[in-house]
RNA sequence: GUGGGCGUAGCUCAGUUGGUUAGAGCGCCAGGUUGUGGUCCUGGAGGUCGCGGGUUCGACCCCCGUCGCUCACCCCA
């Protein structure tokens, strides 16, 4: 056994599957850049408040998941757990116009249990939109990952979309429920009967039967949504039909962070079987910005994770490899004299992918790694064309020795390779 | 944090009641073809059998511990 390895929880790419990740990324933001958005980067460490600050102080993230440390300046941060408060905090602090659209990718940190679909070191991609409460961006964020999920190949993903209202409305509510659980605290399963009181919300989230049929004979959640709260829904949800993305109403989704406000919704996997089927999530934070130091600012947002998405894509036999990285050309050289360093130097710059073959390796060896690389031509260079000045353009996918191969002069290679790629 | 399964070559895995030098397929390297890949043939490299302790004349195998991987609960992406 090797002496290290990745931390538990954490993962390698290397290729050929990295590609994916190349391409996911690279789909992602092509898509971003559609719809408006630019890219944000943050520190992927902060102040610890950042973060439980808006995820609430004593959401399951914050209280045991948070890989929390002092640096040399006794100074108390925490790797993100989520993408969000670290781009409110950035707005917040540069205060850039709005309506403000940033979207990233990094990594996100929780400490907790490793297994499919869950790990230590997770990745997402997401958009953050702050400075306007208008409907319509609800659905620009939604339409977002709508489209780019499609864009992955992806087919059997249901939009579960909810509406949590403002501060009165979810106080309001939470009262209701709160009192509805009290009559019903000894049916609650063991570890809610504890913990109800301190936050109704999570109850709801629970799966478990005892919960699940006493949170059904409660009070629903959208019931409890003011005039106002309740006719943003109503556009959200009539601008989603309008673009034909269809949205599931689930009164009971309330996900994880306590920053959310009036809409909330959850893109669920169902070719994932397991329990970790929610590929992305998101909704509205009218009161983070304001929780964060800033002006009121509404805002809203969603995350990805990509390596759900990644199996999301392989559990529906999605094939597609969404970037090419194979390479064009390999440049074979037997002659020890490093014609090959300055050929694929001058290939390089006119722009094709080129590998080459390296310790004077011998020729069979080296057609081998030609072969391997996926490349559609091999360039030969033995001692006779170095002789002749020439190069052997050798054609990979050809199976026919004599048709495969032509002699052209060393100073029109980059044309007369164009010529026969495009062939 | 709790529970199940699993740790043997780069990968996927065999390994007899505990008995000489731990094997296979794939992959890798070289050769057959001293100038030609993808097929075929031959050869080679590569292992502290996760780690530590114990039992035994003898341990990959049995026992204990530990670390890791994996799956599930919980929660989330």
């Amino acid at each position: 056994m090797n002496p290290f390895q990745s931390p538990i929880g954490t993962h390698d790419v290397l290729a050929p599957e990295s590609a994916l990740w190349e391409g996911l990324v690279a789909t992602f933001a092509q898509y971003a850049y559609r719809f408006g958005f630019t890219l944000v980067l943050t520190p992927m460490f902060e102040e610890v408040g950042v973060f439980n600050r808006g995820i609430g102080e004593d959401s399951e993230v914050a209280t045991k998941e948070m890989y929390v440390f002092q640096d040399r300046g006794e100074r108390t941060y925490a790797l993100r757990p989520e993408g969000t408060a670290s781009v409110v905090r950035a707005f917040v602090q540069h205060q850039p116009t709005t309506p403000y659209k940033g979207w990233y990718v990094t990594p996100a940190f929780r400490y907790e249990r490793p297994q499919a679909g869950r790990y230590r070191q997770h990745h997402q991609l997401g958009v953050e939109a702050l400075g306007s409460d208008d409907p319509a961006l609800d659905v620009e964020v939604i339409a977002l990952a709508a489209r780019f999920y499609r864009a992955l190949g992806l087919t059997r993903v249901r939009l579960l979309i909810n509406s949590m209202g403002h501060d009165e409305c979810r106080g309001r509510y939470v009262d209701v429920l709160r009192g509805h659980l009290e009559e019903h605290r000894e049916q609650l399963c063991d570890e809610h009967q504890r913990t109800w009181s301190h936050n109704p919300l999570r109850v709801l989230d629970c799966k478990k039967e005892p919960c699940v049929s006493v949170t059904d004979d409660g009070p629903s959640l959208p019931d409890f949504l003011c005039a106002d709260c309740a006719s943003h829904f109503a556009s959200v949800r009539r601008g989603l039909d309008q673009l034909g993305i269809e949205s599931v109403l689930e009164p009971r989704l309330v996900r994880g962070f306590d920053y959310y406000t009036r809409t909330t919704f959850e893109f669920v996997a169902d070719a994932l079987g397991n329990a970790q089927n929610a590929i992305g999530g998101g909704g509205r934070y009218d009161g983070l910005v304001e929780q964060l130091g800033g002006r009121p600012t509404p805002g809203i947002g969603f995350g990805s994770g990509i390596e759900r998405l990644l199996l999301a894509r392989a559990a529906e036999d999605v094939t597609s490899p969404l970037i090419n990285r194979t390479i064009d050309v390999f440049v074979v050289d037997t002659t020890g004299e490093d014609v090959a360093t300055a050929l694929v130097d001058e290939l390089r710059a006119a722009g094709y992918a080129v590998e080459r073959g390296f310790d004077g390796r011998s020729m069979r060896s080296q057609m081998k790694l030609a072969d391997r690389s996926g490349a559609r031509a091999a360039l030969l260079v033995g001692p006779q064309e170095l002789a002749a000045g020439q190069i052997t353009i050798r054609d990979l996918r050809s199976d026919d020795f004599e048709q495969a191969q032509q002699r052209v002069a060393r100073e029109n290679i980059v044309g007369a390779l164009r010529e026969h790629l495009n062939k």
